[in-house]
DNA sequence: TGTACATCAGTGAACGCGCGTTCACTGATGTAC
DNA sequence: TGTACATCAGTGAACGCGCGTTCACTGATGTAC
């Protein structure tokens, strides 16, 4: 055993967040307790406290890590090689959103759950961030020569419907099984490209 | 005081019914105890065994009460009257939303919440309402001449995705300040056309 | 390398609290005559 | 209308349980010399 005291302090808080996350997955934040958490990592309750404050900065500490792969996930969307056509966005996209909920399930769902479970709190800092996609979004698409022809209002209002289409998007992909999973990412390509015709063939007021 | 036992036992169930609305809105119906519920309305907890079995059973009866209130909704948009032109249907439809959103929000706020935060059993009962919902919405659609030109796949994609428009508008709506709860509403028709131009300007594969 | 001391992750007992549920009860309302 | 009895919504005590948090502790790991 070569491991240091530090090493093994990490791998109990390590330990501490997967069995939360875990936990969670089953009846949410809100319910989590404490106790769970120390049996399920089996370490008596009180040794939680050498990892955090509360069970609250542990509620905090999964929204930050759950934050890491939807940020993830952005940036591959956002990779400029994938912008090419229209078909091609949404292909590529689809398929990148595909793989990330794949890979994290469990923070996908944790964010899709909490963002509306949550303590005050937590579903505030969880919608400031899909705000901020929204909004690079919303960035992205005035860049394209599409875009060009929408007011910024019609902008803001197309990206707010693409990320809850996407939301929606990885709901369903996280409550498919895996067999169905194609014929799921294929609904949603139908659905993204229905609102991307939608918004080339639209006029804004005043345009 | 002319009021009957049974009358006064029916206040009494209405008493624990909205107190459990109001208490579920803050943190959920996962964390509503029988004890605070008690005390909300003013009996003894060991009362509420008069007028409930357990405390799933409560929930339960919040999921129907709220499931009467989702149906009214979608039996007035549905009003033959409301479709004429597809303007006229979007303006009419997010405006019936808006106006049922606004009558009933603890109900919406329930489904919407619970719909991803609930038990197992509490989840399946709304998913399967909502999918009903896209369902009879698929139906209308086929029935409308620019429904003709989508395949049935197709119709599903595009009705799952308008009722999830109008999941995420009830959100928008219920989160609004009264004050802005216009300009909400136009993004929402902004979206909504956005994706019925989309869909009269499809082409099914092989259609 | 060996020793003496410091650090600190994890332990175990204890606390007060709110929980769901049981049970025998009370006393106002309802009913039969 | 008056009386005797039945019903049953709500009471109050009690239970065992899991909760978060406190505290003094143990003993392995780490460090200074």
């Amino acid at each position: 055993m070569t491991e240091t005291r530090a090493e093994q302090k990490e791998r109990t808080r390590r330990a501490i967040l997967d069995a939360a996350l875990d936990l969670t997955a089953e009846t949410g934040l809100a319910t989590l307790s404490l106790r769970s958490v120390a049996k399920e990592v089996g370490v008596v309750p009180t040794a939680f406290y050498r990892h955090f404050d509360s069970i609250d900065a542990l509620g905090l500490a999964l929204v930050e890590e759950a934050f890491v792969s939807l940020r993830a996930m952005l940036s591959a969307v956002r990779q400029p090689e994938a912008i090419e056509s229209l078909v091609g966005i949404v292909d590529s996209s689809v398929r990148i959103v595909a793989e990330h909920v794949r890979a994290q399930p469990a923070h996908f769902a944790f964010l899709i759950r909490e963002r509306v479970a949550g303590t005050p709190g937590v579903r505030a800092a969880i919608r400031r961030e899909i705000e901020l996609c929204e909004h690079e979004l919303a960035t992205d698409l005035a860049r394209l020569p599409q875009g060009q022809a929408l007011s910024t209002p019609d902008l803001r209002a197309l990206s707010g419907l693409i990320v809850t289409l996407m939301v929606s998007a990885a709901e369903d992909l996280l409550a498919a099984q895996p067999s169905r999973e194609a014929a799921v990412a294929a609904v949603i390509r139908t659905r993204l490209r229905m609102v991307l015709i939608g918004a080339v063939n639209w006029r804004s007021a005043g345009a």
